[in-house]
DNA sequence: CAGTATCCAAAGGGATACTG
DNA sequence: CAGTATCCCTTTGGATACTG
């Protein structure tokens, strides 16, 4: 694979902190999960996102979306309905994490069919 | 934010289950920051990627390494010098997770200064 | 230089049961 | 429905020292 090489160390350096960062806040085995549902499927509430994201238990779905949220990148919304239901949003920030989950759905087809051909 | 609202639910389902497939391969603190220093940088040694990682200790690096091997994205060569050095590079394959790492890198710089104005 | 060995602390995350 | 509480196990990864 050619390398771009890029020269500029101050560059590289500020890039490798950014994705560190960026590394931080995203990381574990949910997150990128929860947004892709919201991503798709629109605001949902707490049970449906347990549902979709495939085994999360709702201790760790409720801790994952505290960190979202602290983050500002989904909104929690409780409606007046009876009983009461709560539903969660991605907010506009969170549009810059969709060229991430793009990118990483099409790795992971990609990576099937590669694992397929073995 | 406007989500695509995709109804296909065997086609969430796939994209679901490809996004996990990616996080498992790739998810850690070190993973991506390998994968940044070699595109930017090209073909490394042992020694300069834990230098360029920013805080890794070789015990994590060497694992990391081999991980990456494993799965088909990174090569390891032995060079026949005195002393005998390693290098490592990306594979073909690797292409794959750079839009995932420019994006994530992308996010970070922005994350940043949204976090700066507040 | 390119790792390995040992030890250990902390975080991540699952199972289950319970609450307003 | 939307969580919280408890318990507990596994994984991650850091510190340090050592080896061919």
């Amino acid at each position: 694979m050619a390398a771009t090489c890029e020269q500029d160390p101050a560059r590289v350096a500020e890039r490798m902190l950014a994705l560190k960062d960026a590394i931080e806040l995203l990381s574990g085995k949910w997150k990128f999960c929860i947004l892709l549902n919201l991503y798709n499927l629109g605001p949902m509430r707490f049970k449906d996102l347990q549902e979709t994201s495939l085994g999360i238990t709702p201790k760790v779905l409720s801790k994952e979306l505290q960190e979202l949220e602290d983050n500002l990148l989904i909104t929690r919304t409780v409606n007046a309905t009876k009983p009461v239901t709560v539903s969660y949003a991605l907010t506009p920030h969170a549009v810059e994490t969709q060229p991430v989950i793009e990118a990483l759905v099409e790795f992971g087809l990609k990576h099937r069919r590669k694992i397929k051909q073995l």
